[in-house]
DNA sequence: CCGAATCCTCTTAGATACTG
DNA sequence: CAGTATCTAAGAGGATTCGG
């Protein structure tokens, strides 16, 4: 037989990797999550990211089915909610298990990790 | 207080996906913990990847501690070996988890899986 | 056998200005 | 408010050639 090849593309792993990986969607997954669910609200607190990449993340994420979009007021001035699918929500114990992986592995102190998720309460 | 600002480089989750995301690094990662430890036998894992490529992830992993390289002669021809690190070996875990996330919600039909951990002993 | 060095292309990202 | 449109800059990735 044949050695096996590899791709990433073809494998669960890469396809995986692919919805969280680039440099914001992990966090938009956790804002939406914790109801920053406005574009606005979203660039807020992502003060780095430029408008056209925040819609283009926005949109790879709907495409993906990870996050849905809504339109409320279709006038002006617009307002737009996104909110996570179940499959967006299910993705919440896997980037659980990567960031504890890097707690351990990759800072110099663990116990003065700063989890995402011991931030969001105290704005 | 202020709204905490977001950006992925800052956080445990964007340091360990940078680690295992780019095309490669997780094959290459699953194919020197088994022992395809070449850079040829890499080259023929992974025919779509270029010479030039397979060296520049082989050196970047090799830089954030996760394999290590050993040349065993340095005359022609040259011999090089690969192989993981602890930390290295610590993300298997890790990818695994993955990998099942994927399974259950990227396959239409999770039963007809192919594991990357279900071909390599066929060969 | 295992690369290094070039060159080239193609995708992403940033900056800026405009719009329903 | 929540985008689009356009342009440009940067970098990743491929093809090819050369070398110990």
């Amino acid at each position: 037989m044949e050695a096996k090849e590899y791709d990433t593309y073809s494998c669960p792993v890469g396809k995986t990797i692919e919805l969280i990986s680039g440099r914001w969607k992990p966090i938009i997954l956790y804002l939406v999550q914790h109801d920053i669910n406005r574009f606005g609200l979203l660039q807020k607190r992502m003060p780095k990211i430029s408008r056209k990449v925040l819609t283009e993340q926005l949109r790879e994420m709907e495409n993906q089915g990870l996050i849905e979009r809504e339109i409320r007021v279709s006038s002006y001035p617009q307002e737009v909610f996104y909110f996570l699918t179940e499959k967006g929500s299910s993705l919440r114990g896997l980037i659980d298990q990567i960031f504890n992986w890097g707690i351990v592995n990759l800072l110099d102190d663990p116990s003065r990790k700063r989890a995402m998720d011991l931030v969001i309460d105290h704005n």
